[in-house]
DNA sequence: CCTGTTTCTTGACACCGTGTCAAGTTGACA
DNA sequence: TGTCAACTTGACACGGTGTCAAGAAACAGG
């Protein structure tokens, strides 16, 4: 009964992140999605009411397979402000490849739809939390360049996470994920630190 | 005859400009601009093939009324590379506001459009070229970090210049213009200098 | 085994925006 | 006056999302 729907939910949702993950594109319609899934367009419906929630529940369930929680304790439980702000760089920058796809679906989305961008800022706000906890570390070590409020080291912080400089670096300059890793801790570092 | 074309054309120009820089959406239709013209929508056909070629112009048509060359003199006269490079981003940032409104349709029609993606990729292209230049003119003072090559640290400015990020610090974070550009001088600076 | 409920299928349709086509109108200028 | 270019009007195809209704299939519990 209860199984047999959760069962073609999850098999929807595997569909939309495989689909998302190796197509990376914003043209997986659908009715791509359900043929993934062995169902019809109709079914998918069923499920989620729309294209929006459904991608909403992707990024979801892709959080849940791959643990991000587990991945941000290192970064919790640092115990030097610059310590933290590296494994954050670190968990969060090595977590963007796994939700690119989904998440480059949201950005794509976000102009027309509303509901898709209420959810991507809402997803966004929960990053900026963690660049905000490994600020204020830095900050209460006494180590934040004084030139920069807070607020301002964890805006700036946030953009260089983001996931469209991640693409940048990655995609269209072709840098390698160990070097964007290197290089985003160093210059996060200069930026922020001292 | 052909002032009367030329006539035409500008004035659809001027509405796409025009709404794309106060709606700031992607939610601009042709119609809307035709509308905002005060022609009949196949009119807009008749001047420019798609939306994407409308785009294209329009950009074209801003950087000649705004004169984006006029703003990178000064950057290319500077002596040093370090005052170079302070130039650009303020040349350069102070010119993504009026761009804006076309820029962001560009991004959010990028991922659909082959057309417009290629539009918009060439024209990051042309930044690229003046961070590349920003970013030598620093190598040869010999004030490049180390730890990054010229290649490198060039797709950094061009990722901390990128209109995503602008867009990203001025309208979601809040920060005033004239912040922002003291901001990224300073950052941009502790990113790659020394 | 039969019956009722839930899940899924099939096929139709509305809506919206882009781009196309064809026929008709207007105005300039020669 | 006739011709040509620019523009209008109204229709249509296409692709994608989301809706609706009727029926099929699976799977309970009695």
């Amino acid at each position: 009964m209860s199984s047999k729907t959760s069962e073609t939910r999850e098999r929807i949702l595997e569909s939309a992140w495989k689909l998302l993950a190796d197509s990376q594109a914003s043209a997986v319609r659908m009715s791509d999605i359900a043929k993934q899934a062995g169902i019809s367009r109709q079914a998918v419906y069923l499920h989620f009411p729309t294209r929006a929630e459904l991608l909403i529940a992707t990024t979801r369930y892709i959080d849940e397979v791959k643990d991000i929680d587990a991945r941000l304790v290192k970064s919790r439980s640092a115990s030097t402000g610059l310590e933290r702000l590296e494994a954050f760089v670190e968990a969060w920058g090595n977590y963007i490849p796994e939700i690119y796809g989904v998440a480059s679906a949201f950005i794509a989305m976000q102009t027309k739809d509303e509901e898709a961008g209420a959810a991507w800022a809402d997803r966004m706000s929960a990053v900026r939390h963690g660049c905000e906890a490994a600020v204020e570390a830095l900050a209460r070590d006494g180590r934040l360049t004084l030139s920069l409020s807070t607020s301002e080291a964890t805006d700036l912080l946030l953009g260089q996470l983001s996931v469209e400089n991640w693409e940048l670096l990655r995609h269209r300059c072709g840098w390698t994920q160990a070097r964007y890793i290197d290089v985003l801790q160093q210059t996060v570092r200069a930026m922020l630190v001292d």
